[in-house]
DNA sequence: TCTGGGGTCCTAGGACCC
DNA sequence: TCTGGGGTCCTAGGACCC
């Protein structure tokens, strides 16, 4: 059907070094750096989950923790049950389990990671000028430049910096491709340090479980099994029509991926296109529970996308209803907004929908994201005199309906035709070039 | 093991426009 | 008006990643 040709003047892959850096259980990583007596225990660092409570899940399980089993992701409760918690309290108590056969839970700090990330992120860009930080504890660098000869050292320099200024350990994959970088990566963690040179990539591919590959889940891996497709290498056996016609596009990804094909360069990351709040709780019908919890997630998505300098167009709301049923409702603006009034009012009035059910989950959610510098009081003046005053009386908000806020229309085209956004006011954040998403990757 | 929180991307249908 | 085709925007759901 569809014949792919090699576009004339694309890049040789082969012609890339690409490096992934993927550091060790982070967060575990993290919790030993400031309290050492952690070092070769299990731990586990819980999410959503206070000292005491049995809600949240695994964030991170150090290698000892996963020798009993406890897994990421796993509720919290599930990890009690392979690993008990070890009484920090009293050690020698008469409750306190076997200490050999007990952990520490942790939970998450986000704000110590976020600072051992950024000390390891200047270690990565003082390695390679190109830099794409995947998450947290995530980096591909683009070593194109240094070449394939002196990698192993370069790397193992990376590593031994990693180590010794932050006290962190970083997992290393090398070759002529993000994708098989990242396989890399993984292939010898923890500490490992892989590279796969351009002529090696099939040979290390072909026996890769199908699940391992990136963009396989739970629900690809099981088709591609019920096909008998186990392995990279019986991915590239496969038919690529086939596979597109049961994938769509990421059946045809899947094909070129498990042969090492790979044409997207190393590029730092662009603005963020949704912000999100969430909570679990107790499954509850209770509408006072239900609304106070919205009103403080949208409160903190509010003033996440403040501090980012975000305008957003779209407002939405997520509703999970026990046992596992995921509902989202959105309304989009007639123009970006930098409004707190405006999210809260909007979550809720989404919310009304579901008064009458059980929910086990709320999230705030807002996108339509704009980075254009903002005028605060005409945007605010806007808002507030339009959409945000009329609507409870109402019960709704127009969904598209520029109409229904004439002037502030106007107020709104006028202040984007007249400031021409782009400047980097404080040089804070490097975040690329400022273009507009149009401009949207072929993969 | 019935499920935490923050994201991205893709698909599909409907509204609306020309 | 019962009728073509292309394009864009919006909403909702789902798979996936860390």
């Amino acid at each position: 059907m569809s014949d792919r040709a090699v576009l004339p003047g694309a890049p040789e892959p082969e012609d890339r070094v690409v490096a992934h850096v993927d550091m060790d259980c982070f967060y575990a990583a993290c919790e030993r750096l400031r309290e050492p007596r952690l070092r070769g225990e299990p731990v586990v660092v819980g999410m959503g989950y206070e000292p005491g409570d049995t809600v949240g899940a695994v964030a991170t399980a150090s290698y000892e923790a996963r020798a009993f089993g406890v897994e990421s992701a796993m509720p919290i409760q599930g990890a009690l049950d392979r690993l008990p918690r070890r009484a920090d309290a009293d050690p020698d108590g008469p409750d306190a389990p076997d200490p050999g056969e007990s952990g520490f839970y942790r939970p998450v700090d986000m704000d110590f990671y976020e600072a051992t990330a950024a000390d390891v992120r200047t270690v990565l860009h003082e390695t390679a000028a190109t830099v794409r930080e995947v998450s947290i504890d995530e980096a591909y660098l683009d070593l194109t430049p240094d070449g394939w000869e002196s990698v192993r050292e370069t790397v193992e320099r990376l590593r031994e910096r990693i180590r010794e200024e932050v006290g962190v350990v970083a997992s290393v994959g090398v070759a002529p491709t993000m994708s098989t970088a990242k396989l890399a990566s993984d292939h010898d963690k923890p500490d490992g340090c892989v590279i796969v040179r351009p002529g090696e990539v099939c040979a290390f591919l072909a026996p890769i479980p199908v699940e391992d590959l990136h963009g396989v889940g739970p629900v690809t891996a099981r088709e591609l099994r019920e096909r008998g497709i186990e392995t990279a290498g019986d991915v590239t056996e496969a038919d690529p029509a086939a596979l597109e016609r049961a994938f769509g596009e990421r059946g045809r990804e899947l094909y070129d991926r498990a042969r090492g094909r790979d044409d997207r360069a190393v590029e730092p990351r662009g603005r963020p296109k949704s912000l999100s709040s969430e909570s679990a709780l107790e499954p509850t019908d209770d509408t006072g529970t239900k609304r106070d919890l919205v009103r403080s997630l949208a409160a903190d998505v509010a003033e996440r996308a403040r501090a980012k300098d975000a305008l957003y167009r779209t407002i939405g709301v997520k509703v999970v209803r026990p046992p596992y049923d995921v509902n989202t409702r959105a309304r989009s603006l007639s123009g970006p907004v930098d409004d707190p009034d405006l999210v809260e009012a909007v979550a809720l009035d989404l919310l009304a929908e579901f008064d009458d059910d059980a929910v086990r989950k709320l999230g705030v959610r807002v996108s339509n994201l704009d980075f254009t510098e903002a005028d605060q009081a005409t945007i605010d003046g806007w808002a507030a005199g339009g959409d945000g005053v009329t609507m409870d009386a109402r019960g709704e908000l127009p969904t598209d309906a520029p109409a229904d806020a004439p002037d502030g229309q106007a107020t709104i085209e006028g202040w984007l035709d007249g400031e021409d956004g782009g400047a980097q006011p404080d040089g804070r954040v490097r975040w690329g070039q400022t273009r507009l998403p149009e401009f949207t990757d072929g993969e």
